[in-house]
DNA sequence: GTGAAAGCGCTAACAC
DNA sequence: GTGTTAGCGCTTTCAC
């Protein structure tokens, strides 16, 4: 293992020079700048990043919480973010917080040990009072989650919104009793979509009926135990709202079983819009969340807040969300004339 | 921030004793690892990653190659490796190859600037000629893959017999026109996967069509593709090896538009056994693969070897694979009885 | 048991 | 344009 030193004394030149080279400031002569080139490549020297980031009190590397990478919008959103990462030759360290609030203070140790130069929040556990201290030792930045106390960027989606316009289409196709599932974990995306489907019922004069509510909700399993719940019910939903595409395709997947026929007997609408929208029979309507535009604009808001220093300014990016109506919840596939709001704020 | 050095004043200590408290090391009286701890309570100190690991040469980070997350069995991977990693006080760089082999080189500097401990390879784009010489900077390990060339350990799968028992169950179905679809990637799975299903069909005097093998097809869209492939063709196989659960849920579902019965008119089978296998109508055959076993033994390798400094030693772990039977390759969801012997070696 | 001091490999004032 | 030098914060001999 060559360090800088001996790049320097090979070229006979001074680690200053050295180290201008591999940092490509300016004042170096095109002669030394060939002579270190040649010293380095003759030692295959690369700087060893442990001093670098001691040195300079960068990681370049960013840690991104997240309960699990199985689910699928969030094996997505890694995606996308260890993209926007790499475009700016930062590292990807991922935190899997499995819903424990422990293990979700525990990571945010990696920002104060310096291990790495921001997090970027997915989800979160913990009241926001006690992730806020951490932030004296780097920025934290909310994707995909809101939370009104924390002065921190926020970049998330009008979940809101979703719920409403969700909802807002099952009425349209005549149902008035709506089923609701969640995943009832401590999220500001269940909350704000939860507002929206009752919003949705109360502009349509209907009522949001707690006996229809499904909570803890949220993978295929879970899904079809839903649909067995429901089908032991005297009044029974005609459409169910789910909040996941697996939980969709669980419910539709059972109700098929039982030759129930979807969605006359019971409309589904899933949300993600995952690819398992388009292979369930009938295709899943569900909501579509731009994930991607979402990643790529948390990676370059974290970048910017790692570089100015001003962590603790309140900064909202919100993008819009969109339904996509297929056969889970109206039995002729085309979509239909639509008296949905583009807002509803 | 606080130092160690802060930590020594305050305790009116000197480092030494500090850094023996934090690391827990003997011989500190039980009165002065008191203060200590009160001063490291009070200035609310925790040591700086950077500082130690350049210390301690180790950075207790390892890196993960796989082509991208969206994968579902890359995803199991991660999910699993990550868990793996944290019970181990060790974090997981996420590092998406895309399968480019440049990406993958540029990667390999991770371990060569010694940002991390050590690399494990779940996939790999480059002749093992050109990972070699990093093995000079730390442990790599495969994992998933196997390569003969590489003198590491390698934890992977016996893809000859998945690829051996998928086929030959389709021929004890009756089948005697197979196709065969493969991800086009160079990786060892690939290759293994075909060595086995060639011998099956060999040792049923059966051959291996050129024609029916559709090659660079690895997500549902491929499938449904390879669909409108067979569909197209005037002398069909009757079964299919698709080697991905996505794939064959890709041909199920275009299959079902055209009202093709499935399996009679076409006979699917599926790999690695996720969630899809049981949503699809037919439900997917499939085979099974112990991701979670295979993972957990990858980083406990993997943390063996950083910590024993011998890199250069073949090591093999091999996971055995399951066939699991359902409707997308018999009509009667029962498994019957098989012929398949338990090895092939 | 405890402390002084060297040094991991690097960057950036500062001097020339 | 180039070199000297002082640390970044930590661990670990070595001496006491």
């Amino acid at each position: 293992m060559s360090t800088i030193e001996d790049v320097a004394k090979l070229a006979g030149l001074s680690r200053t020079t050295v180290s201008r080279v591999i940092n490509n400031h300016p004042y170096v002569s095109a002669t030394k700048k060939k002579l270190v080139h040649e010293a380095m490549e003759q030692l295959g020297y690369v700087p060893n990043s442990s001093a670098r980031s001691l040195r300079i009190q960068k990681t370049e590397t960013v840690a991104v919480f997240i309960p699990r990478v199985m689910n699928p919008f969030f094996s997505q959103l890694i995606e996308t973010l260890e993209m926007a990462a790499a475009a700016r030759n930062y590292q990807l360290i991922v935190c899997q917080t499995q819903y424990s609030a422990k293990k979700e203070l525990n990571y945010l140790n990696l920002l104060k040990t310096k291990q790495v130069d921001g997090v970027i929040l997915a989800s979160h556990e913990n009241d926001w009072e006690l992730i806020e201290p951490y932030l004296q030792y780097g920025p934290i930045v909310l994707c995909n989650e809101f939370d009104n106390k924390a002065n921190v960027p926020m970049i998330y989606q009008d979940q809101v919104y979703g719920g409403y316009i969700a909802t807002m289409h099952l009425i349209e196709q005549g149902n008035s009793l709506i089923g609701y599932c969640t995943g009832g974990h401590y999220s500001s995306v269940g909350t704000a979509r939860e507002k929206g489907v009752k919003q949705a019922l109360k502009e349509a004069g209907l009522c949001f009926e707690e006996k229809f509510a499904f909570r803890n909700v949220y993978n295929i399993e879970h899904g079809r135990q839903v649909f067995h719940w429901i089908k032991g019910m005297n009044e029974r939903p005609t459409a169910i709202f789910t909040g996941s595409d697996e939980v969709a395709a669980g419910i539709i997947s059972e109700a098929k079983k039982y030759r129930w026929n979807i969605p006359v007997d019971l409309a589904v609408i899933g949300f993600d819009n995952q690819a398992i929208t388009e292979i369930v029979e009938p295709n899943i309507t569900t909501v579509h969340q731009p994930v991607t535009e979402m990643a790529e604009k948390a990676m370059e808001v974290m970048y910017e807040k790692i570089n100015s220093k001003d962590y603790k300014t309140k900064e909202i990016y919100q993008f819009p969300l969109k339904l996509i109506v297929r056969g889970s919840t109206v039995s002729n596939n085309l979509e239909k004339c639509s008296s949905i709001p583009k807002s509803i704020s």
